[in-house]
DNA sequence: TGCAAAATAGCACGGTCGTACTATTTTGAT
DNA sequence: ATCAAAATAGTACGACCGTGCTATTTTGCA
């Protein structure tokens, strides 16, 4: 865990519950369940299609109460793509460390991504529906997303690098190609299993990053094939 | 020609100039520069985004004179998705069909979308950023969108089936991976280069495409390496 | 138990949206 | 040139938006 790519946390665990009492106020607390309600919301509509009224709306309050929170909606944005990012950090990121450096790590930080696609075929991905709705939309907001996906790219590619320095991907290897690929095979599968429905979309996905292991891995790496 | 999987055209020619007399209605002629704004706006803005007012003043007409060639802005959004197939259909498509079949139309195909995409990454793609929008929301605009997806990429299917047929594809080649495949690295370049800004996107979707070509083309065949 | 401060609610304003309805202009065949 | 029809403009309505302002309620420490 020496390697900690991943800087930012929307709410540090170590404020929620301080050890022997409760130091965060109840308005943290609402606060915290709003953005979290608020990236179920923006999962399925979009940023863009997040508003402050369907929010407050879902959370049983006034449109003012929950405004105060955030003082913009442009901060509640950049708000539900902290807490997003952090999620993702904990549910792919974090858990892969634990797998042995190389091959086997890479492979983790795959599976577990594609665990959570599977899940967002049905709720959405800010960070690709984000990246739709602010490509070409400069600010603040596009920023903070930019900075989350690319903060995460990172990882993979650093683990790319690793693996091959490892000995474990074949010497010629394009580290920067194959973080491509395997972003491209995520996109796809999110593409065609959410907005078409084909099924089998998930295994094509599955078999293309086994597929990049068979062509850059060198046969003796552990893990080969799983 | 004889595989015309494209069937619909916003606009047939032989309506625009009838041989010998104008037959086109001065509205229809007026319908139709709305439509190619609102194709050219609504890249930018989404299909979403595209709002009758915004296009009104781009059109320098009143919003009741746009609203009235359409209806509603669903059927504007309609209107919007068959024109972006059209010309599509006649950018991509149509001229791949003049290379010889097999593995060089397949990378005719190829080709001509990379040459579109390259394009996009300024202007936005409405299939992508459509099927964002439009990926939980049923009714007739999601399925407009959908069946023009899917008649394209159904396209590019039977360009791979029809390589694998010739022979210039290895008979154990699996035709719907590499299409998905191949989705997959146009849409990792739309992402990167449009959102991130990525240099280099362009170079690793191609060289992604060869090394498709050349792990599953036969060594005689033609065009295996341009 | 008080009391300041924090949190939430209520209300209003200006703006944009899609769209219905009516009036006006423009078209194109006779 | 005439005249019905087509095309476009004008206006208005209700809905939702973000956000500023001012009450009101709730919190949590003294």
């Amino acid at each position: 865990m020496s390697l900690s790519v991943f800087s930012d946390s929307a709410l540090p665990l170590a404020e929620l519950e301080r050890p022997g009492g409760r130091s965060m106020l109840k308005g943290q607390q609402t606060k915290q369940a709003i953005v979290q309600a608020a990236v179920a919301l923006s999962s399925q509509v979009g940023l863009e299609g997040l508003s402050i009224g369907s929010l407050a709306e879902l959370m049983h309050m006034s449109k003012s109460g929950v405004f105060a929170h955030f003082g913009s909606r442009e901060e509640l944005q950049i708000s539900v793509i902290r807490e997003y990012f952090a999620t993702f950090e904990q549910e792919v990121f974090y858990p892969a460390l634990q797998a042995p450096k190389g091959l086997p790590r890479l492979r983790a930080l795959f599976d577990n991504w594609m665990k959570r696609v599977a899940v967002e075929i049905q709720s959405g991905c800010i960070f690709i529906s984000g990246a739709v709705e602010f490509d070409d939309r400069p600010g603040p907001v596009r920023e903070a997303l930019a900075h989350s996906v690319q903060t995460w790219l990172q990882a993979l590619y650093r683990a790319v690098v690793l693996a091959k320095a490892c000995g474990h991907l074949s010497a010629d290897a394009d580290e920067q190609q194959i973080a491509f690929e395997i972003h491209a095979l995520i996109l796809a599968l999110h593409y065609e299993a959410r907005f078409l429905n084909n099924p089998g979309s998930l295994a094509r996905a599955n078999c293309g990053f086994d597929d990049i292991l068979a062509r850059y891995g060198v046969p003796g790496a552990p893990d080969f094939s799983v």
